[in-house]
DNA sequence: TTGTAAGCGTTATCAC
DNA sequence: GTGATAACGCTTACAA
């Protein structure tokens, strides 16, 4: 491997003058700097990256946390931020945390050791005054969810209103006794769900169940698993908000197998508009949060803290929902309220 | 942030010893050992990894060459790469080639630049001879494709008995005119499965379509384009070769909607055993893939060939591949052959 | 406009 | 056991 230094004597030129080439930066005349050119590609020089990180102290990485990559929900919004950092000139570390919060921690080193620049968030499984540490190393930026105490920015859409939004119309297509599912307890994004339905509820008096393992909706198998479960002890539930189209495309799966009929007997809404929520029949009622607007303005965000260093205070860039009204909710009998 | 310098200094001892607690050598005694370790402690010393990239020539990181992560084929196989690698203390960089043979070749230039210590590439949109030039730099490793000329380690499966077998059992089950759609006419993949799909046709002496479009299928929405115009221009196809889940998804959705039976009117083989083949009405023949298998022994071969330096001569890891048989595919009358 | 030289933070070599 | 010292390959004051 050529370094500088080859490239400088094979044009017979200094150091200065080939970083002056290799950096587009001025004073250098034309034919020195074709010398420069002409020496490079003769030895097939190419720039040391890891020299260049330690002298300049940037990495032009950046790491992005999340839970899984599989869950679709996830994937497009890496496949946006990879591809506006890329146009920017940023790698892209990929973090799965598999929901571990010790996991998360190790890769909030990263950014203690610089081997990134900064750092995205799409879920947080730690308190904030841990994550708050890592904050004098470099940008965190969360993408999803909403931790009140942060103070660095976030990017999210109103989760309660969208719960909210989608329980208010479980109840208008005449459902009586609902139940809210989630992907756990303690995350931020369940919390503000739970608040919507339950405001959703109270304010139309409707009745709803509680159940341990509602708080365990994570995917298809767990959504078939509380299908069952719902048959055997609630089934009089005929309305479901499951935070999640695959929860509710497990549902749906096993409540056609057993002959139950969706949504006469039972409505459901998912959350994400994925691809399979138009797919599935009955096609699925769902919310539908901008992802790819949401991704690339976080990495915009991020970078531009990066590039102007210094402290940032926190800015909300709250993104607009939609409902997406389809077949899973679509009561023939339907009241309007 | 501090340096081994400032902890040396901190601690009342050498560089080389903070270094030697540091990488755990042997060569000091305990108490200076407990001293340097206070030191760290109190400074809250991280050591820099630019620094040790530099000295060391090694990033341990890798980059992931494939078209687009949302796909998830693509998606399943690099949560299994970045947990593997993560298990060795890799990290992973991803790169979004989103079929642009440029973008392939920005991407190769990272191990070219000393930015990652080796590649994994599922997705290949050069001629192999441009992409042999960057193995001197660094070991790439194929996963997924299989390029004939290529003088690395590959992982593949069999694609064309695959496309046999799905072939021959859609004539099985009693099609008499089929339809071979694939991704591309150019990659290896689908010349594979080209090459199966006709072995099958031609030794039970079956007639089959070509259409232009037929080689654009990629994605739900292609899927429902080209059921369209099989309806209007070869309504009398039986049985579709799709190669990809998606699509056949797609075709479902469609055919559905305009009354068409699946599989009595016509049946379909998807690719992958995606989550959506078994949720979908009726459910997905497919072929599986051992995809989790296929990407951490990947990665085990990948890091190996980091860790021992050196050329490496070409071994080939051929996976086994299952049909899964489900209602797409399921003709009341087939006949036994 | 060009070159000299001083680091960036580590680790490896060698002498003590 | 321990500690100077010289790289690793690059950028950037500062001098010329």
């Amino acid at each position: 491997m050529p370094t500088i230094e080859d490239v400088a004597r094979h044009a017979g030129l200094s150091r200065t003058t080939v970083s002056r080439v290799i950096n587009d930066q001025p004073y250098v005349c034309d034919e020195k700097r074709q010398r420069v050119v002409g020496a490079m590609r003769d030895l097939g020089y190419v720039p040391n990256s890891s020299a260049r990180r330690l002298r300049s102290q940037k990495t032009e990485t950046i790491a992005i946390l999340l839970p899984r990559i599989t869950n679709p929900f996830f994937s497009h919004m890496i496949e946006a931020m990879e591809k506006k950092a890329s146009e920017w000139g940023y790698q892209v570390i990929i973090c799965q945390t598999h929901y571990s919060s010790q996991k998360e921690l190790d890769y909030l080193e990263l950014i203690r050791t610089k081997q990134v620049d900064g750092m995205i968030m799409t879920s947080v499984h730690n308190e904030w005054s841990a994550i708050e540490e890592y904050l004098p190393s470099g940008p965190i930026v969360l993408c999803n969810e909403n931790i009140e105490e942060a103070n660095t920015s976030i990017i999210y859409i109103d989760q309660q209103e969208a719960a909210y939004d989608a329980t208010t119309h479980l109840i208008e297509q005449g459902c009586q006794k609902l139940a809210f599912l989630s992907g756990g307890m303690d995350s931020s994004i369940s919390l503000s769900r739970r608040r919507g339905f339950m405001k959703a509820v109270q304010k139309h008096n409707v009745s709803f169940v509680e159940h341990e393992d509602f708080n365990q909706a994570v995917d298809v198998e767990s959504g078939r698993g509380i299908f069952q479960s719902i048959q055997q002890e609630d089934s009089d539930i005929d309305g479901i908000f499951t935070g999640s189209d695959e929860v509710a495309a497990g549902i749906i799966y096993e409540a056609m197998n057993k002959g139950i009929s969706i949504p006469d007997d039972l409505a459901i809404v998912g959350f994400d508009n994925q691809t399979i929520s138009k797919l599935m029949n009955p096609s699925i009622t769902t919310i539908e949060q901008p992802v790819v607007e949401m991704a690339e303005k976080c990495v915009e965000i991020l970078i531009q803290q990066i590039e102007q260093r210094g402290r940032h205070k926190r800015e909300d860039y709250i993104f607009p929902h939609t409902l997406k009204k389809r077949s899973s909710t679509a009561k023939p009998m339907a009241i309007p309220m």
